[in-house]
DNA sequence: GTTTAGGTTTAGTTTACCCTAAATTTTTCT
DNA sequence: AGAAAAATTTAGGGTAAACTAAACCTAAAC
């Protein structure tokens, strides 16, 4: 199992990310995803599929064969563990983790991980609650849905939201939500409008959060919770 | 300041270390130093001038100009803050670091460095007894001598070797010496042979350490000492 | 059932960085 | 000084990974 080359490594985390929902990935999909042109996105697909870390259907996607998503789980164990490292030593924010992380992933020793995972604990989740695969590449299913969908007069608790957009994070901060955060949906506007929740602390007072931010922050349900 | 690729860090960062003497930098010391040939050396020496990161002086050698050096010492300080962080917190042996700090350097933030360094407190010198650089390029200058300069029956005390050879680290620490360790020197034979030290330590016994390694062991003389 | 729009692939370039082999310059030796 | 040896550069080539432009499929629309 040779090394592979940090643009190969994103490819396949983005490539496992995109296909999590089972369905084959896009070419189109995945140049959006790395910012590059979809001409390119097909060129690397055919080294991959040669490296057999994929297979590919021409003009339909590509879905990673069981050695891609293994070396597909190790970065994204690499990116999660390292983002719970420096925001619990180092103190750093959640919002300001996933940059460096993205660097780090691919430098970082396979020692310097287990070392940094142990320091911090071995957790399930990342600071955004990420499930952090396991070593030999077991990832946590958790049943959550978007704000959106818990339900006027339900409540649910917020677990987990994407980490790569620093000022989107920063905002659900300030609006008092974090990881665990318990909430009731007081209301929610008809023609995917605002929902209003209030926090389940002392002195919460209910706030109006707009449907496309609401549907990024997964919650569990009150069943769930139960 | 735009980005500098990886090989091109490692190029000046290996030009500056080779040139501390003062002396020009050849392109067969920078290619044996990088493990690349002398042809590829050469190429890159050229990008580098055209970059204005060095002045080449063709069949002779090349120099850092100013803004060559303060590249290299950024990473330079990088690398030692990495080395000084992994041993320090994460608790790694002196003999491994090296290889970790050699990726990491590359990927780490200045910000990751910032607050690394501020963790440990902001050291002068990294495990291996290196002058750590300080933001604004400035290095701390130290007068050594290889131990087999120390002169017999006088004392000293080992301050920096090498960070780069793991199992010669490994072996030096085996011998109860580490960056501060104070000792006399009882004996040296002629012609290049071996230095007998003893370590100023209760219980210490008179060790023999052949001279090349001696050679690479950079100590304060008792006179500097006091 | 064509046509057309959109997504995908192929073809041909570019840049970075390495290589080997050949040519050239410098240094050393006689 | 002239020849041999050593170091350096140039020439030409390879691979990885991006690009644009053109060709090619697929699916939806008339």
């Amino acid at each position: 199992m040779t090394d592979l080359s940090r643009s190969i490594e994103d490819y396949l985390k983005t490539i496992y990310m995109l296909g999590e929902s089972g369905a084959p990935v896009q070419t189109s999909e995945l140049a959006d995803a790395l910012r590059i042109a979809p001409a390119s996105a097909s060129g690397m697909v055919r080294r991959l599929a040669e490296l057999e870390l994929l297979e590919h259907v021409p003009y339909r996607g590509v879905m990673l064969t069981d050695s891609g998503q293994r070396a597909a789980l190790r970065i994204i164990r690499r990116h999660r563990i390292l983002e719970t490292y420096l925001t619990t030593v180092l103190g750093w924010d959640w919002d300001s983790v996933h940059e460096e992380a993205e660097r780090l992933e691919h430098a970082a020793s396979e020692r310097l991980i287990a070392r940094m995972a142990e320091a911090v604990g071995d957790p399930k989740f990342d600071p955004h609650g990420a499930p952090i695969p396991t070593v030999d590449g077991r990832v946590e299913r958790q049943d959550l849905v978007p704000m959106t969908a818990v339900g006027v007069g339900r409540w649910g608790e917020f677990r987990q939201v994407s980490d790569d957009d620093p000022e989107r994070l920063r905002y659900i901060a300030s609006l008092g939500f974090h990881v665990g955060t318990r909430f009731e949906v007081l209301e929610a506007k008809p023609f995917n409008g605002p929902v209003t929740v209030l926090r389940q602390e002392r002195e919460a007072e209910p706030q109006v959060i707009g449907f496309e931010l609401a549907q990024a922050l997964r919650c569990r349900t009150a069943a769930e919770i139960a």
